[in-house]
DNA sequence: GCTATAGTTGAACAACTGTACAAGTCTGAT
DNA sequence: ATCAGACTTGTACAGTTGTTCAACTATAGC
């Protein structure tokens, strides 16, 4: 007989891994059960239901993210730039995938995949509610130019672009014919930061006045 | 008793709608019967299969949504710049949400719920194909400095940013506190593409050197 | 040893899943 | 009027779903 605690985990890392792999509703309880190697009761005895056993699989790890990336800002000193921004946003969650070991890999790759879907947001955003306010703060500190909606939306886009890369899917690989793949994160991170960086300085060289004129707006999204 | 067509037709705009709230395993074939108010043997009987039903949805809008890109890409004359590029992509989907009535919002908000889902990514592909050599094609040709692998990533992000604003999660508003809404998407275009166009000056300003040498890359990664 | 508590097990439940099919209905051509 | 073919309908099937529960085992405190 495993101790209580010992299963508790294994349920969890059975299940992170499946719905990492597939979706909420493309994953059973009894799938969980048996990569698990646990009868079936155990998982409603332990977690109360499905749904709060797929809430206690983001809650497990989500402290430490998010104390990562706290520690990652902490470290700046003086003004950062946009650039250090988008490295504490991005780095913390890297590192974990690449030294954190398997679990912190499947459960990189379940956040990437949830990320995006309407039924999640709620939870994902009460967890990583902290992070968000440390990115957009250090966002607006950074570059004074970015208004408040469009640091928001840029926030968003980043986040976008951070769960295509870690999500399984390997576009990336489809769209080069085999030649990269969305598997090498280092080189993934190493393209990432330019393209956000520079996506930053495109925000914040907009003429607010332009973005608000409506009429103009509809004007250019004429064919010419 | 409805025509054929008309009934296929109302299944399939069904099946779309409900697709494009849950997902793929949230929706049962019995819900898009109650939906279409048809029968349950129908749907297999015009589509031999739940999984073909989702395929029919998938197909009977892309080839539009192709030739209008297609169209958009040959107004061009000369050589192209990153921006148009851009926008050649982002506008025909864009307009076809906008303009083209509740079934192509719905088939919009479907396509970037399963834009990321590795189980769907050959499918999107295969009908994307002709969008996807155009943009990269183009890239590569209006940005010289930007490698093919720079292209690649960057068409990779340029479409997870994409998915990002027309999925129906929200993130926005919940991240801007109701301030902004996603569901402004003539807005959200208008801040989309100084952000991509940025991106991709980000990009191309890439010392390719830089990023093949490994062991500086490595270094990078640690904290200061 | 005894007992309370936590953990475990396998079976059972009702509801739901995708699919198949025989029987029915309609339409247009002959 | 008949008949072929497409379309519709309701039902049935076998398998799966999440959850419940009574019986069982282990463990720690006294």
């Amino acid at each position: 007989m495993r101790s209580g605690d010992n299963t508790k985990t294994a349920i969890l890392d059975a299940a992170e891994n499946l719905f990492a792999a597939g979706s909420y509703d493309s994953v059973s309880v009894r799938d969980v059960a048996a990569k698990a190697r646990a009868p079936l009761g155990l998982i409603n005895y332990h977690f109360q239901s499905k749904e709060k056993l797929f809430e206690a699989i983001i809650v497990r790890r989500s402290e430490e993210l998010n104390a990562r990336r706290r520690a990652a800002f902490e470290k700046l000193n003086g003004t950062p730039d946009i650039r250090q921004v988008i490295e504490v946003f991005l780095r913390p969650y890297l590192e974990l995938m690449l030294k954190g070991g398997a679990g912190w890999r499947a459960y990189g790759r379940l956040l990437a995949q949830i990320g995006q879907q309407q039924r999640w947001t709620r939870l994902i955003t009460r967890h990583f509610k902290e992070t968000q306010d440390i990115i957009l703060g250090a966002l607006e500190q950074a570059e004074p130019r970015l208004s408040k909606e469009a640091a928001a939306r840029g926030y968003v886009h980043m986040v976008s672009v951070m769960f295509g890369i870690f999500v399984a899917n390997d576009l990336l690989s489809v769209v080069s014919r085999r030649a990269y793949s969305s598997r090498d994160l280092q080189r993934a991170y190493d393209f990432a930061l330019p393209f956000l960086v520079g996506a930053f300085e495109g925000l914040a060289a907009i003429n607010n006045e332009d973005v608000n004129r409506k009429k103009s707006r509809k004007k250019r999204l004429e064919y010419a």
